[in-house]
DNA sequence: ACTATTTTGTGATATATCTCACTTTTTTTG
DNA sequence: CAAAAAAAGTGAGATATATCACAAAATAGT
């Protein structure tokens, strides 16, 4: 347990509140830790004694859900992960894997507890982006429920060029099965609307390669559909 | 805006960190309104500049979705209200209407945010329920969008007996229209359900009112159903 | 490089739920 | 208390999507 938070170069916005002697204790807590693809990083049902930081990579939070997983979001660093976990009780809620290789700090629990009572603006940041994270939920809860196939699945692949990737060429980090977890139908209905994209020339697909081609008409899906 | 919340009995648990001179703050900028059974009390959309605090009475949360209105979740007092949109941008980002008639005080925003970096533990206080309801919220999206309608509507109804009035008997605060909108069916298949429900010796209805005589059988629908 | 495994594509069929249309009941209001 | 409005019940038909069952591709493992 020891990093050099000090001069790490892509601090969250919360820890660069923290004074120097702050910055000191964290680092001392402060596990730094390299993932592959595919490696979980929180366990629901596991007990927690940390806050993940993400601090770069991409991740999915997913919980086990009655039936089948259901990936709640896609988290892109830099972020925290399991902070609503950390405060309730300590057993994960749900879990957090690996989707682009990533490398997070995990912060002992008691530290982080420490650093929200010593540093306002920190716990100020945190209390911020955990209230973004619930408001984000809202809306994709409400998107998920209500639209059909063909805009939920528009609405993903604008968000992954505009969200994540920036570009509107990219590469999917998901399967059709966990794409298909992530909006709520089944593998198959993905590849069919994938497909029928393809056909109506809004999106060129080679393998995870996803080119956005028409972008008016996928916000007119993701809108209407 | 002036209540004496020094002698408020109803404190929020956070609230009763506070140290005197705190509270006698919040006194000052705190205002304290009656509600009736449908009046709203944070609109979509709209500016914030308070906190609410829901001191007792039942309230819905809901947002305007693609579609139709979706009730995210019914709160019951004592609880916060309005507090992600509190720390985003100020604009109410879902609505929250009276469903049983309530007793709310309404907090200055900076007030609030004063009280949040004077006060370590009443920050861990809020940070702790805002952070439960993101829990919740995620679960319920999961049940919502996995169940199918029968599972569905037994798990609200063990919702309102257990969570929200502790009792077998009850008097639902919503129309149909409305379940249908919490739990994402038609106005027609909440009857339609309810109806056999009834049939069925799970439940007895009687208006609005409903009795749940076997709540083995509606745990068993609410887990398979 | 070859086999095993995972992922994807696609048709046919099944089905849960929505929608529409109308009636009946309950609640509200003047 | 009567009239109007809102809410609830119910059947028949439409439909979006799931499921099943394979085949084809792509990836991973040895």
């Amino acid at each position: 347990m020891k990093s050099d938070c000090k001069d790490c170069a892509i601090k969250s916005k919360a820890a660069s509140k923290l004074s120097a002697e702050e910055i000191e204790k964290l680092s001392f807590s402060c596990a730094f830790v390299k993932f592959n693809q595919g490696d979980p990083l929180i366990m629901q049902g596991t007990f927690s004694t940390n806050v993940a930081y993400l601090r770069s990579g991409l991740a999915k939070i997913h919980i086990a859900g009655p039936y089948h997983e259901q990936i709640v979001r896609i988290v892109k660093a830099p972020s925290y992960l399991g902070l609503p976990t950390t405060f309730g009780d300590k057993i994960n809620q749900y879990s957090v894997s690996v989707i682009e290789s990533a490398e997070v700090c995990f912060i002992d629990i008691d530290t982080f507890r420490y650093l929200l009572k010593a540093n306002h603006n920190f716990s100020y940041e945190i209390l911020l982006e955990i209230c973004n994270n619930e408001l984000e939920v809202f809306h994709r809860c409400a998107n998920r429920t209500q639209k059909q196939m063909r805009g939920k699945i528009a609405d993903v692949l604008i968000e992954f060029s505009e969200r994540i990737y920036n570009c509107d060429i990219f590469k999917i980090p998901l399967n059709q099965e966990d794409l298909g977890n992530l909006v709520d139908t089944s593998r198959e209905s993905v590849s069919r609307v994938l497909t029928e994209f393809e056909n109506d020339g809004i999106i060129k697909l080679s393998g995870k390669k996803v080119e956005i081609i028409n972008k008016r008409s996928l916000a007119l899906i993701s809108a209407n559909g």
